[in-house]
DNA sequence: TAATACGCTACGAATTAAATAGCAAGAGGT
DNA sequence: ACCTCTTGCTATTTAATTCGTAGCGTATTA
């Protein structure tokens, strides 16, 4: 399996860019649902699945792995929770909670 | 096509929530990079490939309609450019590029 | 002992992406 | 008119990813 880590080439990139790596990794189905929903506390493998909507297990796992194998979730006692990096990432992409909310409103009435 | 919108179901969300499609629209190959490129002002579709690293056309081509669909680019004179709700997002996006080489960085050193 | 929850793995089918070639339209020059 | 170039994009084939489902082995509880 090939993992996204910056400094070296990933999927569809080339130069290894952090930011390149990054999105690599977060572009792929679930990634973010992960540490959206991972962000509320650690859980076990079901549970995880479960509030995603019931991705199937192959798919979870893989994501798991590379989310693990990139520093930004952990399995503690209580499950899959994120680590500190994961918490700081989450901490980024938490205002996109809102503003998406904004962004549907305005899908729907485009002359808001 | 299905497109990722909010208000109705899209792969990977039965339920529609906004957070979700918004992850289902940005959670496929190229779109974060996309949006991050057309940061830099509007530019040819050829130009828009070319910095997304060769990305092979019917590719580009298929993220470039997701993303016109949902508000988040458009076409004009100088060619694809974020609209206003686009800048809005890449503003919340933003962080990750200073955020990715720290997290490069402590990948390389997690001693750090 | 049975039942349950757990973290997965296997596998075929369906979907998505990649790679490459090339077309039609427009601009510009000769 | 003719050639050349750029542009936006389609078509086609092949590869990779994801889905959906079934189920295994272990641990815990009843």
């Amino acid at each position: 399996m090939r993992y996204a880590r910056p400094g070296q080439p990933v999927r569809g990139s080339k130069t290894g860019k952090p930011i390149m790596a990054l999105f690599d990794l977060l572009g792929r189905n679930w990634a973010l649902g992960i540490i959206w929903q991972l962000s509320a506390g650690a859980m076990t493998f079901r549970a995880l699945q479960e509030r995603c909507e019931g991705v199937s297990p192959s798919v979870l796992n893989t994501r798991i792995k590379e989310l693990t194998a990139s520093g930004l979730i952990t399995r503690g006692e209580a499950g899959y929770c994120l680590t500190e990096m994961g918490e700081e990432l989450f901490a980024l992409i938490r205002p996109l909670g809102a503003w998406s909310m904004d962004w549907a409103a305005r899908l729907d009435a485009p002359d808001a």
